[in-house]
DNA sequence: ACAATATTCAACCATAAGGTTGAATATAAG
DNA sequence: CTTATATTCAACCTTATGGTTGAATATTGT
């Protein structure tokens, strides 16, 4: 049975972005507004305001509006469901890890041996 | 200090479609041909193997070919490697989650006293 | 040798993603 | 009231992504 499990999509693809990830390590220090996260990036307030975005999307952060400021705080409740989804699998992933270590000793043997006493 | 990690960001992109992840589910019971992992989905053969294609650069999955068939395991390592840098953050976020729960409460109690014993 | 099977390669297409710039909006400060 | 600040909206551009179809390649079975 091929589970889709929609939430997970976005926390994924959120998270796999390079910018994006950075931005949720910086609000693991605390709440930041739009400006300051921006500050750190060549790329322009725009840019980093459509990742903001995107993260807000994914439900990875939350945004409260003060003024005219917009602070941003992380919410850290889809990444450890992920965490979970990793840590359910591994139990499954043990047996793959022994296959798949004996067929990479065996490939680099095999390997080797393309080239009998190598010159 | 920003950091970038490259090797997670293929794993996070690889992981981040839904199809991608099914493949991986399904790997984890054991390993299954191009042709085996195509069967349950509508789209073409072609579309499968780009798939495979993208879990293989992210080093998500290891081919091997035997005669004309391509038998694929899972390597688990970079999953794993993702669960330990979530793990890593998990004390980064205590604080976090604390803070959003009393913002989140504080926010519902203001939306429920703008409208006044609503009728 | 020939046909069938397993898989990729190549070209193409539509849409999404990540970025830009310039204008709009909302609030704050002089 | 006017100006400055914080932020988004809108339009646009380029490249990546996920899919298609048709042909090519490699191996196996008859």
């Amino acid at each position: 049975m091929i589970q889709t499990e929609p939430a997970i999509d976005a926390t994924l693809a959120a998270l796999a972005d390079p910018t994006r990830r950075a931005i949720v390590q910086r609000l693991g220090g605390g709440d930041l507004r739009v400006t300051e996260i921006a500050k750190p990036y060549a790329m322009s307030l725009n840019a980093v305001s459509k990742h903001i975005r995107v993260l807000e999307n994914a439900r990875l952060i939350h945004r409260r509006r003060v003024g005219r400021e917009h602070i941003l705080s992380l919410d850290p409740r889809p990444i450890e469901a992920l965490g979970r989804w990793i840590a359910d699998q591994k139990p499954v992933w043990a047996a793959r890890l022994q296959a798949l270590d004996a067929l990479l000793q065996a490939e680099d043997a095999a390997k080797t041996e393309e080239q009998p006493h190598a010159r």
